[in-house]
DNA sequence: CTGTTAGCGCTTTCAC
DNA sequence: GTGAAAGCGCTAACAG
């Protein structure tokens, strides 16, 4: 039977009674199947098909178990950026896995950068949050802190009260910078934006402590160390500022890097898509990596393969499992997450 | 102050009891700040601050008010593989769009294969549906409809009560289609699977109407109308169905296809990622491109453009945000998604 | 501008 | 195996 359009919502009472029966006996027809007659049970079914009842009203069965079977999970500014990034693309799949296994939803919360993002992570139904790696004055860090349910945060930054899942930023740019820096005489980095403000632009041995995206100042202050390591004083080292994880943009940068007075010899970058970039423009003025220039990135996704980079691995889509897992209440592990180096052409030696 | 671990909840009424108002000036606080005079506001504030509110409880607003303020999203089979699949991806950014620009969350629902996937739509907590394109005897779809919440399926199955947003599949097909077997006299394609037990193989000819995934139906039916309309007989057509969208299973299904008695010297495929399998496995046995194969593929994603691959153009991304805004209650327009040929060096002439 | 009343629809007790 | 009562936490509707 279809319910005609504009009546009220069948309700549980109704099937119950129709069915000749308590609500109870309704309720646990839903819940406890097995606790119900088989008699009782498909009178119950019969109303309830009868009537087009949908089934139990999911708002208040939350309401009344204290629980919404639902993950939320923040991306970070604009939500579509997300699904634009394919790192960001393979942490969600792993939250997805989790969630599937544990027939858990996982809602993806609007965040657009304005000011009421926070009141979307305050009303959000959800029994736990994930939140992908922002800055340590990022509003909404406070409002999943002020909500007081499990929280677990990708990157950084470490907040009291909230879970991190990481992998140790900081000794992984220094590995991966002794590669890309060995024997170089003027090594470089292409950064992500060092604040929210997300300028662009090429400066020297930037100023860590002023950095305000955790993971970037991490690795910047690994890259620091390993060309410390290698004897140059980071105040000579030329960094490069993208505004977005982005090939092209990295391109453009890298361009004018190596069309400058003094081009780098080396280049870490902070991901593959922009070494991607930065190999692309080596190759339109000639240089040969690794020889006139070595190149690093990171993530090793497939592009990594593909051009032959050496770069720093870690999976994001177990980190997205494991950030699931705790935001769901497994208790977190201690450990940071594996990283390794892996070693390829655009490399020396 | 941090509320004890294990301490109930705190309520709004406590808030406005410490505050020395009525539970309603404590409620219009949150929900019409404006209606509340200055003095009023703050003393509730400041108490929540106290007691350590973490603002309204999400369910219990939903139940009274009656909506959720989120957008389910049923993306078929095991949810991973959507962030797997660009055009999905494509599609769920198109969705965020929507969802980001009216403050909705999006709530992915948990699917996995296993019968009990039709519970997890009947108890989420969303206020429409988006699904994403299955077969016709996905249970699924059953029970979207009979939730009887605004749902709109995209792709198919066309179903009553379920909006629907497409391409014309079939006229899309048709038309590549004679792109792709102009001048040929042996075309193939290259096929999604046909139905949910994904078996792949080669046959000639599918019967259309055994096919139970009504996209691949629908071209598969316009690839027939192509290869007639150049007076080969669909008898003739050797299919092979691949059972995931992926580059690798269709390289090796060409590879078979390219290296048997009689080679096809056309071959459709229906996605760009298929049809750049197709292409590898085709140089890998030394076919010249359009030469000796022509190939066209589906959707003018960012491979289609680099390898120069004839294709159907469509927005996914456009499609998901028509989808949000029809699930989000707006009137759905009675007029199919656009598509385009797109002509590049992979076709002849 | 503030408050009182009355539930939203369900499931957790606890009794039979 | 079944049922009655109680109330999860909140806000629409209406008075004042």
């Amino acid at each position: 039977m279809e319910r005609p359009v504009g009546s009220k919502r069948v309700t549980l009472a109704q099937v119950a009674e129709l069915a000749g029966v308590s609500v109870m006996t309704a309720s646990y027809t839903y819940n406890r199947p097995r606790r119900v007659s088989d008699e009782a049970r498909s009178k119950v079914l019969a109303a309830a098909a009868q009537l087009g009842y949908a089934g139990p009203h999911p708002s208040a069965r939350s309401l009344r178990r204290g629980s919404t079977g639902t993950l939320g999970v923040v991306m970070g500014e604009r939500l579509t950026y997300a699904f634009d990034d394919p790192q960001a693309v393979s942490f969600l799949a792993g939250i997805a896995d989790i969630c599937a296994d544990r027939g858990y939803g996982m809602t993806i919360l609007p965040i657009t950068g304005a000011a009421d993002d926070i009141l979307r992570i305050r009303d959000a139904a959800v029994d736990g949050f994930v939140v992908w790696t922002t800055s340590d004055d990022d509003p909404i860090i406070a409002a999943v802190q002020a909500i007081k349910r499990p929280a677990i945060v990708h990157g950084g930054p470490a907040v009291h009260g909230l879970g991190l899942v990481s992998i140790d930023n900081r000794a992984a740019a220094r590995a991966v910078g002794a590669v890309a820096f060995a024997g170089a005489k003027r090594p470089a980095v292409v950064s992500f934006p060092l604040d929210r403000n997300r300028v662009s632009g090429i400066t020297r041995g930037v100023d860590t402590t002023a950095v305000r995206f955790p993971v970037t100042r991490e690795r910047l202050e690994g890259y620091r160390q390993a060309t410390e390591d290698t004897g140059i004083a980071w105040g000579e080292v030329v960094i490069a500022v993208c505004a977005r994880n982005d090939a092209a943009e990295a391109e453009s940068a890298a361009a004018t890097l190596l069309t400058s007075a003094e081009p780098p010899d080396a280049i870490a970058a902070m991901s593959d898509q922009v070494a991607a970039g930065v190999m692309r423009a080596a190759r339109a003025v000639g240089r040969v990596i690794p020889d006139d220039l070595a190149v690093t990135g990171w993530d090793d996704g497939p592009v990594a393969a593909e051009l032959g980079l050496t770069t720093v691995a870690q999976s994001l889509r177990d980190q997205g499992a494991a950030c699931a897992r705790v935001a769901l209440g497994q208790k977190p592990s201690s450990q940071a997450a594996s990283w390794s180096i892996i070693r390829r052409g655009s490399t020396r030696h």
